[in-house]
DNA sequence: CTCCCGATAT
DNA sequence: ATATCAGGAG
């Protein structure tokens, strides 16, 4: 079986086992979106849902950000972890939106990633999810551990671990893709432990030692 | 490549 | 004790 096949099939089985995977993040509109992405880095998306509760409530536009006490709102995100960065590039961020953007968040990759703090996983996040015009796939931890383990990629290197991605999965998918992933790598492809007995998708993985990478 | 960094599971 | 969690910047 070649690899498009694999990639299909993998995705199909997916959509059985996860027709509802969306977003995990808590969020009510872009603003609320780009900030919760920015929190998610190397942090359990449980916990930052736990810490936005209260952020959103205190902090309610781009402006609010941007003329927050730093000291402040490290303390508002600081069991996030990298809780000094993320609070500088949540405040450095949002005041390019007021000055650049009139306090909203832009919709296009290059404006995106052209702000303090937001990669192009971050972007592909907000482009597929607030406003639904996903210009690539999310490739988080999960997304490229797994996609190594199927051999859909070579290289540990995101950006060409998606694009790979994007020529084995059907433009129209890529969102939700990304969400099927991250559950099937949160439930049963884990990092240090895979459920390899269990898994519902091992006939189509050709990863050969399931004790490491 | 390294650094940033707390919370949780094992 | 150690690895890992919806990464990004220098």
């Amino acid at each position: 079986m070649n690899v498009a096949e694999r990639a299909k099939k993998f995705d199909a089985k997916l959509i059985k086992l996860y027709p509802d995977a969306k977003c995990s993040l808590d969020y009510n509109n872009p603003l609320e979106l780009l900030v919760a992405t920015i929190l998610s880095a190397q942090c359990a998306d449980a916990r930052v849902n736990k810490v936005t509760k209260d952020l959103f409530a205190k902090y309610r536009k781009a402006a609010d950000y941007a003329g927050a006490d730093i000291e402040e709102l490290e303390r508002d995100v600081r069991s996030t972890g990298f809780y000094r960065n993320k609070a500088k590039a949540i405040k450095s961020c949002c005041a390019d939106l007021v000055v650049k953007h009139g306090g909203k968040v832009p919709d296009t990759m290059d404006e995106l990633t052209a702000l303090q703090g937001v990669g192009r996983k971050t972007a592909n996040v907000i482009l597929g999810n607030a406003y639904n015009m996903a210009e690539g796939i999310v490739v988080d931890t999960h997304v490229g551990r797994i996609a190594l383990r199927m051999q859909f990629s070579s290289v540990k290197n995101p950006d060409k671990t998606e694009k790979a991605l994007m020529e084995l999965i059907p433009k129209k998918e890529w969102t939700a893709f990304s969400h099927r992933v991250i559950l099937f790598g949160r439930e049963t492809c884990q990092a240090k432990k895979p459920q390899c007995a269990s898994c519902p998708v091992t006939n189509l993985c050709p990863w050969p030692d399931k004790t490491s990478d």
